[in-house]
DNA sequence: CGCGAGCTTGACGTTGTTCAACTAGAGTGG
DNA sequence: CCACTCTAGTTGAACAACGTCAAGCTCGCG
């Protein structure tokens, strides 16, 4: 966790499409107040229930946003990659965060101070429009995995979680997992065990191919179906 | 399903908070555009999957949000009630409904088009503001739900449940149920005979007075310790 | 080569669903 | 006014899905 060299805003490649709405000066502030960070893989980004102070956009690797609970397993609601930011719902509420966020990959990320962030909202109608696009976006998948997780059971959760990666995460039907079988299992609301099973089980009826943490999705209609289905 | 007649919005008394930041010339346009409605017990105010074009809000009666599933059982992911508006993923990514909305008790709403809440949004800061606590206070309600469902047992759930209806629909410890057991059930991700079983649980317990549709809360201490422990 | 973390597998137990039967109350038509 | 029906609620028994537990495995690393 230590504080690197980056270029700006105004020609950053990794920059969030949020900023998009921005003009120059507005990206310009942004910049002189931002702080770049590199995390190691493992490594807490911010703890569920601390006060939260900037929002966290991602530039490179891989973070886990999870619910903790002491009694029972973790959950893990969302994944944030590059170009991304993490959203916080308690940026306007109680000033919290509602989650814990962990690099499952060595990241590097921009922090930006909460009060730019509003003041942005406040005077950019088109950055609070896009804002409210990407906050509606974060509901919706909330809405899924809701779904998903009480609607389903588990291989239909399994399959959902591995269309999820390939489609949102790592963009391809062949990849290689950098999220744990407990991340996975988290992810699909089971235990590891159960995780562990249901891929065993894709695997034997050749809908994916497994060698370790190297996927490939052989079968894509037959793995939407097995998601449809339940 | 009928229109009513109905005050202006200006001093209307079952107005949501989130018109508390607009000036009066702001309030007469969406006045005059609005639509008031009533919905008997039982109706569908809009359906899953559908194009949305106006935002609904309530004035009276109570409304339930669920997640429809052919396979499976529905989820009902939220509740709204007088003086909340139904709040709308979909108005700002797909234009489509993610849920279906129906009516517990007879009620009356006003639609407004998304066109005016989407004018309001770019011109007013301050409702742009209040619009987003709003959808922030939405996401934490939805995480809340995922943390419940799926890191408690059916006796922690119940108890989830009991303690939502009284603070944030009834306001009271003693209040007389407007949702089947079915609907309790599905507000809890089970089945409508694990739902009953849990309440009569607690009843033998003590722990809460049910008579029919009667509950009255009598040990909201316990209560909350079950919650707490899953 | 040995250690340890994460992964895998099987046996078993528990939770909660499913199914089927029964009850109570509300609405309907003779 | 009384059967009749229909729906929501209730209960018990059987069953399936999934979690728990314990043991063994693999692979990277010192």
């Amino acid at each position: 966790m230590a504080k690197i060299i980056s270029t700006s805003c105004i020609v950053c490649q990794n920059r969030s499409d949020i900023f998009n709405s921005l003009g120059p000066e507005e990206l310009e502030a942004v910049n002189c107040q931002r702080i770049s960070v590199h995390y190691n893989a493992g490594e807490v980004i911010f703890k569920q229930g601390t006060p939260c102070y900037y929002f966290v956009c991602i530039t490179s690797g891989l973070v886990k946003l999870y619910l903790e609970n002491e009694n029972s397993h973790n959950i893990i609601i969302g994944l944030a990659r590059p170009v991304d930011y993490i959203f916080m719902p308690g940026a306007y509420v109680n000033y919290r965060h509602q989650f814990t966020a962990v690099a499952c990959e060595d990241t590097t990320a921009c922090l930006i101070e909460s009060d730019i962030w509003h003041d942005l909202i406040k005077t950019n109608p088109n950055f609070a429009n896009d804002f409210i696009r990407k906050m509606s976006l974060q509901s919706i998948e909330l809405i899924d995995k809701i779904s998903s997780i009480t609607q389903k059971q588990v291989f239909g959760r399994m399959a959902d979680v591995l269309i999820y990666l390939s489609k949102n995460i790592y963009f391809q039907d062949s990849f290689t997992l950098t999220l744990s079988r407990q991340d996975l299992a988290d992810f699909s609301g089971m235990t590891k065990e159960s995780a562990i099973r249901a891929m065993k089980k894709f695997k034997e009826d050749q809908i994916i191919s497994l060698k370790g943490n190297n996927i490939e999705i052989l079968n894509p209609f037959l793995l939407e179906t097995i998601s449809k289905n339940g």
